[in-house]
Formats: structure tokens, C-alpha cells, sequence
DNA sequence: ATAATACGTAACCAAATGGATACGCATCAT
DNA sequence: ATGATGCGTATCCATTTGGTTACGTATTAT
């Protein structure tokens, strides 16, 4: 797939189960990296790369606290995720709907 | 990254927004591959095989008609991301609420 | 029977992804 | 001042991803 633009939306950004672990954490309330490092079995500078990508998408914001540097969710650009899924969701309650009437019919 | 295990969750399916378009294009009813395919600048097999993962998710059903394959939109399988995203709704609510405030009190 | 159509799959390939290790630079503790 | 801590970044690498062309097969048209 020789494709020369890199797709960097909010869906890529969700794909990864690591970083949908770290936004889970972050709804807890803001954390340091190590805090966060420290819950996966991964290396932290894998964790930190996880971050930027997050952090470019304003997904979660960096306030420095001397040497620490403290990650907070902010959540208002998941709103395209959240438009995205929901007209789906008419669908599926109504397929569910279809699916109890048939069962009533029965 | 040496992973040695393949993501396949709906997650992953929804990242790539071609596949993204296709579900979009199904909602507005099932179609044959041909069609799908001649609405992106992509080869045909390129369409089958994001149809194959989607397949295989079980977020469209295929149904053999003659020669021709349609699928269909089977988006219960979507419900994982509606929940996902579900909690993160409070949160930017909840900014919006604070910031709305905040401009009310200057 | 033969050709055309509608697909799936195989083989191949470049680019992107996500990991690790090594390093550098502030900041805090002593 | 010196060492330890907290973190980002550079480099490297294997795997995955998503595209292509070539081909095979079932169905329809002639």
C-alpha cells in the first residue's frame, strides 16, 4: 500500500488498545507518565510515544509539574467518534426491535 | 514492534476510513461489491478485502444473489464503540457546562 | 459451448505501526 | 556539586497494514 499521507484522525488514535487503556485511566483523573507506564507491561518511552500521538490529536494535554509531567483527558475531540457511531445506533435498537416483535409473534 | 498477536477488534475495523465510508454507504441500504468498489479509487480486490475484515467482525453480512455478493449492514457488533465512547459524553459535556459558566461570569 | 461478468484469493510490495534500547536534559535530593 | 529521578527523543527493527496485479471459479448471457 504505497500511500503517502499518514492517517492521523481520532479513530486511528482509539485503535490501539494501549492508548484506549490510558484514556480509560485518565477519566480516573490526570497522571504522571510513570503512573501510566507503570500499569502496562510496556517500556516507557513506548508509553510516551503513545502520549504524543494522543497529545498532537489534543485527545489529552501536558502540564509540566517540575519534573513530572502530568497528563489530563480532554475529551471534546472524541466528539467526532461519538457523531460518527450514532446513527448506527438507530440500527441496531432497531434490529433489536425486530428481532423482540418476532419473538413475540412467535 | 515484535507483536505476535493481530488485533481484530471493531476498534481497528473503524480506523481505516475506507472502511469508515463503506459502513456509511451501507446504511443507506445493502449493495454488490461492484458498487462499492466504483465509489473509491481503489482497486476492486482492494474493496474485497476491507469487506473481508468487516466480514469477518460480523459488521456486514454477505448474501449471495446469482453472481453478485451483497452486503449488508449488521451494526450490532458496532455497540462496542457506542459504549466505549458513552462515558467520555459526560466528560466534554461537562467542559462545555464549565466553560459556559466561565464565559457567563465574566 | 463460449464468452462475459462478478466476485474472491494468492503473491507481492512499500509504508506505517508499535515496540525496544540508548541517550540527553531538566529538576529534585543530598 | 553530585547523583538520582522523570521524561522526551533518536535510532533501529519486526510485524502489520493496505494497496497492486494476476489468476481462478461460479454464474449469466449469447
Amino acid at each position: 500500500m504505497p500511500q503517502a499521507e499518514q492517517d492521523r484522525s481520532v479513530f486511528r488514535a482509539i485503535a490501539d488498545p494501549t492508548r484506549r487503556a490510558i484514556l480509560d485511566r485518565l477519566r480516573q483523573g490526570p497522571a504522571p507518565v510513570n503512573e501510566l507506564a507503570s500499569a502496562f507491561s510496556q517500556s516507557r518511552p513506548a508509553i510516551s510515544k503513545h502520549l504524543r500521538i494522543l497529545r498532537e490529536l489534543n485527545v489529552v494535554s501536558e502540564q509540566r509539574h517540575g519534573r513530572e509531567r502530568v497528563y489530563r483527558l480532554e475529551p471534546a475531540e472524541l466528539k467526532d467518534i461519538a457523531d460518527w457511531i450514532l446513527p448506527y445506533r438507530d440500527f441496531w435498537q432497531q434490529s433489536l426491535g425486530n428481532l423482540k416483535s418476532y419473538l413475540e409473534d412467535e
